[in-house]
DNA sequence: CGTGGCCTTGATAAAGTTCAAGAGCCGTGG
DNA sequence: CCACGGCTCTTGAACTTTATCAAGGCCACG
């Protein structure tokens, strides 16, 4: 498929005249990816950041004990691993494949000169890693301040948000890693998940699919001012 | 003081030209403000940013029951609350003055025409934020994946880092800070203290002096590789 | 010399994790 | 077509870590 075209489609570079895309497209390079295949580990050096073209990517810290933090979980469009493009060398954290996954690679020093030369781009990745930050500040506040109950409501209340609003939701990952998003283990995810059904906040068919009962319910356990039984 | 000397100090604008700086001092404000004041909000409407001039400010989310988590706290030379000049608008946190603070503030609009026209600022702004990206990937490894110990190991190491690699540390903040720093209480940090230094990690006068006693030790603890006994 | 801030200590409770076992589902292959 | 193995998820019981609540010590400052 034609880049150029691609390229149109990147929120990043909106805005971008089409020479700029023909720019762009002159440094990119594919990448493939098969499922759980890493990308690149925390501690690589990072000469290069990727836009994420079809497929999906778990950005995520380790502990020594082998648990795993999701920190971020990148669709279509979406750039990751910009961090050491612009500040340090390394990346700080690791990247997979969740799924069978097409990427654009930007190396460094190519991008920069073109972020230079480049007011629009430059106001594009700084919007970026500005919502980045709020997101993670966001995190910081679920792990820090919020139990698992709230974290979770907040969660559902997103995925709802996304799929139009509805109440019948789609869970688009394994609960597994789920739990990993949330800051917990699939056990505790587990359990909660059936006390919200017995009080009623949630009805859920055992697998992917979950329906709201009580949506103030469930923003008043995401903020806090309720708490489960 | 003179305002151009001023910015000269500041990371933020180093390698600018001397025009650049008299148009940043051309739009820039001070501001003071005493101890414990509050400099904006979370949800507050930001049109601008801020530099510490001299100084601390505490940035921080506050839980529905009052407790309190530290995202950063910024000294002398450093900007903050620039989330909402490139996305969003509101501030997605609060910040407060932890002593007598005095700072410059960068309308808004005014800074991001100077940014467009100006590579090198937009270059160092970019550096900045993903500076700060790594800062929050390390925060939530932390607040998820280690236990208080090998925070407060981690966050022991990082003064002695700042304070010419030297064992004999100073806390710069008080005990109730630090606690609200690593994600927990007062009681807890005060307990973990206590056991570090029963089991020789460290040795503490009880107020703000802390001597490091075993860094590798301390090292482990921080890594998860090790716990406490 | 007393009062308030800051810190510590103890007893208790809550939330989450660990370990272990088992249920349900699905694709493969005999 | 059914049995098997593997995978994901759930459930239970014991345990660990941290928070909560309450009390008291220490010190600086008025």
């Amino acid at each position: 498929m034609d880049i150029a075209k691609q390229l149109e489609t990147i929120p990043l570079f909106q805005g971008l005249s089409l020479a700029n895309h023909k720019q762009l497209a002159s440094i990119v390079a594919r990448k493939s990816y098969k499922k759980n295949q890493v990308i690149f580990a925390e501690a690589d050096d990072g000469n290069g950041f990727y836009v994420v073209i079809s497929g999906r990517v778990k950005v995520f810290k380790i502990s020594h004990e082998g648990k795993e933090q999701i920190l971020h979980i990148f669709s279509s469009g979406e750039p990751f691993g910009e961090v050491p493009v612009f500040a340090g060398e390394h990346f700080p954290a690791h990247a997979q494949a969740m799924e069978e996954t097409k990427l654009f690679f930007f190396p460094r020093t190519a991008f920069i000169s073109l972020i230079k030369s480049n007011p629009s781009l430059a106001m594009n990745m700084l919007a970026m890693l500005s919502r980045r930050l709020r997101r993670f500040t966001n995190l910081v506040e679920d792990l820090s301040l919020k139990e698992v109950p709230g974290r979770l409501s907040a969660y559902l209340l997103y995925l709802s948000e996304i799929q139009n609003h509805s109440p019948h939701l789609t869970l688009d990952i394994s609960k597994a890693q789920l739990a990993s998003l949330l800051g917990t283990i699939p056990e505790t995810l587990s359990r909660i998940l059936s006390r919200m059904s017995t009080e009623d906040f949630i009805e859920s068919d055992g697998h992917r699919t979950i329906r709201i009962l009580d949506r103030d319910g469930l923003e008043e356990l995401a903020s806090g001012e309720r708490r489960l039984a």
